[in-house]
DNA sequence: GTAGTGGCTTGAACTAGATTAAGAAATTGA
DNA sequence: TCAATTTCTTAATCTAGTTCAAGCCACTAC
């Protein structure tokens, strides 16, 4: 047991109860990875499709358009769950790329191991299904938010969500997080 | 075992495999509803969360900001699950508002009733995993979208995902839906 | 009949945000 | 140290989409 899987095992203790010999079986899934500032979050030279769970530092998932241009989905903070859902359910090659922002620990679950911890304890399913039940109320809160703020309310209600992210984030991603280019969010910026 | 709930009997038995005791008691759980073109999908008089089938027809579901316009989030037909994930959630009184948009017949699974359900039958835990993690999908694209194509795009995977939808919904929550006026909309399809 | 009412369109004036292009500031690197 | 590359800013111009105001059409009601 890693000191890096305490972290996750505190989050499903809360949810499901897991016995001495599900969590074993469970951390045994993990991969335990560390990451540099700028590295991508997939196993090298293997093309298989992750949920990753930041136990430290900070990572962002972003989209690749056919133009070329990016699309940042989302940022990870320690203790959060990233990953591309997308591939995960069509079995289609992922459209997403995660990187890290900051040097952090990462675990990798593989798309597999996922459904093996499934099929042998679907005690876990629980613990699956309350977090994409919250991730989905996040989502869904994007979506509003897209259709309903303006930029600067976008800029100012992500700061408030993400107070320390900005100083070590570059505001270019943070820009295409919120949907606007770099210049725009400078005049922001500068308003204040 | 009504005529209604055959339909998602379906859906279950493909992800799990309940008995036919599961199955009844889940059966059981649900409050069958016929619903009129413009009526409300809560139980009148009651304040609950639902979870929400749509069996047949046509339901919205939209949000009403604190200056009074509405933004519709999603639309469901036949087949479809809708409701309120951010009230289940997080017990605060919903901030969405759903309706049909034709004559429907709906099942409403209360959350609580949910709650009873995945307490006594884990296995539906499943189920729900499966089906918050599709939606996740959806909600990803659809910010994708939401971001990175123009309101002329989105009208037009609107109209492939959604074929007949425009003829029997009023073009303004079709507007609010891609997050643009009805103005604009008029504009756009008139190009065509 | 004709006086509403709601859904849809049209057009003119306007604005939030994009694009382009350039320069300043910070990082990297030999 | 100085060039090179990347990040951030500024300003001018442009455009996708809004706002406002009016008119049209279909439908209902008296």
């Amino acid at each position: 047991m890693t000191p890096h899987s305490n972290q996750i095992l505190f989050h499903i203790r809360k949810n499901i109860s897991p016995t001495p010999e599900e969590e074993q079986f469970f951390v045994s899934l993990l991969n335990p990875l560390k990451l540099r500032q700028g590295e991508f979050a997939e196993i090298a030279g293997e093309v298989t499709y992750n949920f990753i769970h930041v136990t430290s530092g900070c990572l962002m998932t972003y989209y690749t358009n056919k133009q070329g241009t990016d699309q940042v989905i989302q940022f990870a903070t320690a203790g959060w769950w990233t990953g591309d859902l997308h591939s995960l359910t069509s079995q289609q090659p992922s459209i997403y790329t995660t990187r890290a922002l900051a040097d952090s620990e990462i675990l990798q679950l593989p798309k597999v191991r996922m459904e093996e911890l499934l099929e042998r304890y679907p005690k876990f399913e629980r613990y699956f299904r309350i977090m994409f039940q919250n991730s989905l109320v996040t989502h869904q809160n994007r979506i509003i938010e897209a259709f309903t703020a303006t930029a600067e309310e976008r800029y100012h209600n992500f700061q408030k969500k993400y107070p320390q992210m900005e100083q070590y984030v570059p505001l270019k991603y943070i820009a295409s997080y919120l949907g606007i280019t770099p210049e725009f969010l400078s005049k922001i910026r500068r308003k204040k």
